[in-house]
DNA sequence: GGCGGGCGCTTTAACGTTTAAGCATACTTG
DNA sequence: CAAGTATGCTTAAACGTTAAAGCGCCCGCC
């Protein structure tokens, strides 16, 4: 009994002419007359006309709607991201698909499907590895992507995809010299999935940070926990049962430094007196009161819009027709999880 | 320069055969013969063929796709339900556009456009406010969709809309007998959105409670903060400077209880010596060491899961034809944030 | 007074896919 | 052996919209 769609013939039928007329009057185009035009709108709106999306979209070739993966939405860095988009997405008339997509290539592989289906315009994905083998489809046939908070480094085809991302690099850099230059000696590293960008420039600068200062970190405090909380935790969990444990820790993002946390806190010890701790991406808990965690800002949202205004700016053409990439400034905010506060640096930095 | 879609033409072209027996073909369709078959597949995957989503939902009369309408995704409490939701979409082949609202009315049109002009099949909200006037129409066309979290109570169409909830009646009883049981007597309420059910029906359980214990919600002790932490962080201080500040706070979400907590905290306050907070909704970040607030467990991800199915079960006219509405059942979470564990319950509670 | 052109509409075809109906041919069956 | 039916394909139309081209008609202009 569900009432049929009011399409454009119907709107024609009433306002005796044809459908093409009653196109060119709803997408007020010129050469129409005022009243034929009139008539048509007044139809429109009594029949509670609205246009079919998926024609529209047939005869046009584009979607207006842009396909955004994400590993696991729940995980805390991504809804500040994803807002940044919805918004972006939204400002400028498009509508968001979200998509969420596994780190292995089988799931991924969904991104080009979804992209040559044609059921989105461009693709912003936060799930780029270098060994992605779609991106050479994505590459050759020109399809709109952009890669936002991790990118590719090795792979060849670096050079030709869009992004987005922070300094990396320095954020490693500076979460280290930190802990150096409040005294630590034994730091370590709770990584992300090294695989990805931003693990292995947080790593890399970590490292240079530690060689300038005539350290490395020392074999076995290096531990890719994927940035998942629970692998932070086990792993912190056996760091502390060690014999000669570190005392300081580098958790490469936020999430992972909550499950560090956690594991210190409940194996009884102190944070900052007993461990210091540095997280990153500066997630919206981490400025709580009781948590205050020390770590290294990332624009987060404005990445976001970024990613989209690149993406959209290829979509329509507009942009410069080069390949861009953005990288955004690394920040430490410093809060209380490393004892700052308590006897400020020790040591002199570099820079 | 960009490469021309294949096509289901192209192939047939190729294949010496009409378009139709492509469609056929591909479609795993009968009577089609094994030879022509195997070719047209074998050109299909050569050319590297992806089917057009968009000219297949024109035909088909459906996207496969559902929305979400969320007013904020960064809100903490959406992420884990937009996971659900997007798990449960996908297990069922399903895609899903995020959607943000606002609360007002003009915004939220923008359901009714989306669901009207054909880009989703379904609807699935978490926006719904019983003055919505779009819900006539989703209503009177029959339109496929579902109010999660939030759900109608005063509206004539209540019983015409499928939802699925919380007892957040129950909730709200549980959180104030908690503190009534502690030796609380004078309570505040930071209500969330008091035009939603959620916000509502936790102020009524709250309130019965009160009442059974023979008390009430002491004058401009409920304030309305529209599940703004923001907001609930201003009100708490203002709370704590009147001359006889509440022993106790009930925020009736975990997002609003952070904000409570905060404004305790940064007041030289200590919770739970000074002020127990109960919070609502049991997001992930309340069980962290140092945070420990007791709340009540709504099961987010469970709930968006549910909701989804019921949406799919009406879209694809699988499950029972009369309108469902699912509530779920609420318990509370003891941690550290009301002193249960100093004391214990001074008082006998009812039921 | 013939001609160019603007106006206001219609005709037609197309976007890529699916499906119902049609039509030979070959095979089965009473 | 005629009627019925299964097989393997084609034809044609449709989903709802839009863009290009076409076509009368009237107006102004040299």
């Amino acid at each position: 009994m569900r009432k049929q769609r009011v399409t454009i013939k119907d709107i024609a039928r009433l306002a005796n002419v044809t459908p093409a007329t009653v196109s060119m009057a709803l997408n007020n185009r010129p050469r129409i007359g005022a009243e034929t035009r009139q008539r048509i709108l007044a139809i429109a709106r009594d029949l509670g006309y609205q246009p079919d999306f998926i024609a529209r979209s047939l005869r046009h070739r584009h979607t207006n709607t842009i396909g955004l993966m994400i590993k696991n939405i729940a995980d805390p860095f991504y809804p500040q991201l994803a807002w940044g988009i919805g918004q972006a997405a939204q400002a400028r008339g498009y509508n968001l698909i979200l998509c969420n997509v596994g780190d292995n290539m089988v799931d991924k592989a969904t991104t080009l499907q979804i992209l040559r289906s044609r059921i989105v315009d461009g693709i912003v994905s936060t799930v780029t590895l270098d060994q992605d083998p779609y991106l050479e489809t994505v590459v050759a046939e020109r399809l709109p992507f952009v890669a936002v908070v991790r990118t590719l480094i090795t792979s060849p085809l670096a050079e030709m995809i869009d992004s987005v991302t922070l300094d990396n690099y320095t954020g490693g850099y500076q979460a280290i010299e930190h802990l150096y230059r409040l005294g630590h000696d034994r730091i370590a590293v709770i990584a992300g999935n090294l695989e990805a960008s931003t693990a292995a420039d947080r790593t890399r600068g970590a490292r240079q940070a530690l060689s300038d200062f005539g350290l490395k970190i020392p074999n076995g405090l290096l531990i890719d926990c994927r940035f998942s909380r629970q692998r932070a935790m086990e792993a912190t969990h056996r760091l502390m049962e060690q014999q000669q444990p570190p005392t300081a820790i580098f958790a490469q993002d936020d999430n992972m430094a909550l499950g560090v946390r956690e594991a210190v806190l409940t194996s009884g010890l102190r944070i900052p007196q007993d461990v210091a701790l540095v997280g990153f991406d500066d997630i919206d808990v981490t400025g709580l009161a009781g948590i205050d965690l020390t770590t290294v800002n990332q624009k987060i949202y404005e990445m976001g819009a970024l990613g989209v205004n690149v993406l959209l700016d290829k979509i329509e053409g507009r942009g410069p027709p080069r390949v861009q990439k953005i990288v955004l400034e690394s920040k430490l905010i410093i809060r209380k999880s490393c004892g700052y506060q308590q006897g400020g640096y020790v040591r002199a930095g570099l820079r």
